[in-house]
DNA sequence: CAGTGGTCTAGACCACGTG
DNA sequence: ACGTGGTCTAGACCACTGA
């Protein structure tokens, strides 16, 4: 019943406030005690109360603002952690189809904004678990002949290219349900008119030019979605 | 062109790692070296090390293993951080349609592995944006009448019930795709057979037993989603 | 100005993993 | 026994906010 471990300093004060915000005594855009406060009331250093604050914004129960303090956030019903995993929990294999340099079409350009470039690279991959086909993934990449981009992209994907100066890749991925067409039937292996996800997603550098853009083709029933 | 601000020492060893990391120096399953030597090598405090670190952890570049060091994470593909949130970038509005005690149907009693519980609360509530009504969301509470359970819903409704004693609730959406019904459609006013996306939720105690479920209907091409 | 959070230090002790 | 990460301290100085 009891817990073998006894809880960590911090870990009781994050559980104090969270059971506070929980009964409604600290309710949203309330302010926490200074950090000061707390560390005094609780008989602890500082530096361990700013770990369970850490903790608690991390958890995005609060945020704090310099010179003022930390607050309360507002709940957020808009956000979810999502998980696109299988049912039994497995993760998703990644079966290269194909790597290419080719040339830009019409409607490349278009998505990418790019009319400048002639090629790109394309690389296509199958997405399994299990054995069974469940998704399809085109992504096409900024094609520098100076640069091992490939080598860069299957080395870590999700990477801030020029974290080095502290600029942000911005990212963003779209949603959106269609029936399969006969392209991706052959390609998932399900009668035409399988409910599909597809999810279609842009990366941008820091002035706003599409380094990256890719469109993924998931089975509307392959997966499982955990949320926050 | 230059940063205003220079980079705190935490900062740069965060984007030294990153880069090594998108440059493939370091490389998936490989270990980062140790805390102190970093301390060392940078010539800055562990505990500084350990920040930087954090913030690795915190966007899943890394993860740590105690007793025996940080290790490159894998890129995950499927996972997303997901945000519902419109082109304008504005949260939606939830406005309530109704909160009822009702009693508890089969199909009900079914979905929340329930059969004891006679009564439950259902609340209804419409999703706005920009006065445009883009969702419609029910959600079933356990009901307990010694306890002001909506109080506190309303106050936090993303809360860890029992985070006085380290307990979790565990939480599952999941997402599904359908077209619109009459029900639904008269509660979206768009057409019959509109694409719509059903999320369908379910939080569980530290025994496994159901304590909230709720299904949202959200127009198709009503949101926005962000990937990490 | 005083009060807040943000960064950083130079120690300490503990828990865990490996040889 | 030793190296690793995890927790914690008691200070320090800086940046920002608001009266």
């Amino acid at each position: 019943m009891a817990n073998k471990t006894p809880l960590s300093k911090y870990q009781i004060i994050v559980n104090a406030i969270k059971k506070d915000i929980g009964d409604g005594i600290l309710r949203p855009g309330d302010p926490l005690p200074s950090e000061n406060y707390m560390s005094q009331s609780y008989g602890i250093s500082r530096m361990t109360v700013r770990k369970a604050l850490a903790v608690l914004i991390n958890e995005t129960y609060i945020h704090s603002v310099q010179g003022k303090g930390h607050f309360v956030s507002k709940p957020d019903f808009t956000h979810f952690d999502i998980n696109f995993k299988t049912h039994d929990d497995q993760d998703f294999e990644h079966k290269l189809l194909s790597v290419d340099i080719i040339d830009m079409s019409d409607d490349l350009r278009i998505r990418m904004q790019n009319f400048t470039q002639k090629k790109i690279i394309e690389v296509k991959q199958r997405i399994f678990n299990n054995g069974e086909i469940v998704g399809y993934d085109i992504t096409y990449l900024h094609y520098n002949p100076k640069e091992p981009v490939l080598e860069k992209e299957f080395h870590y994907i999700n990477i801030d290219e020029n974290a080095a100066t502290g600029e942000k890749i911005k990212k963003h991925v779209t949603l959106a349900v269609l029936s399969s067409d006969e392209h991706i039937s052959s390609i998932l292996e399900v009668e035409i008119g399988f409910p599909i996800i597809q999810i279609e997603a842009t990366a941008r550098n820091e002035v706003s030019q599409i380094i990256r853009y890719g469109k993924s083709y998931f089975k509307g029933n392959a997966f499982k979605i955990r949320g926050q």
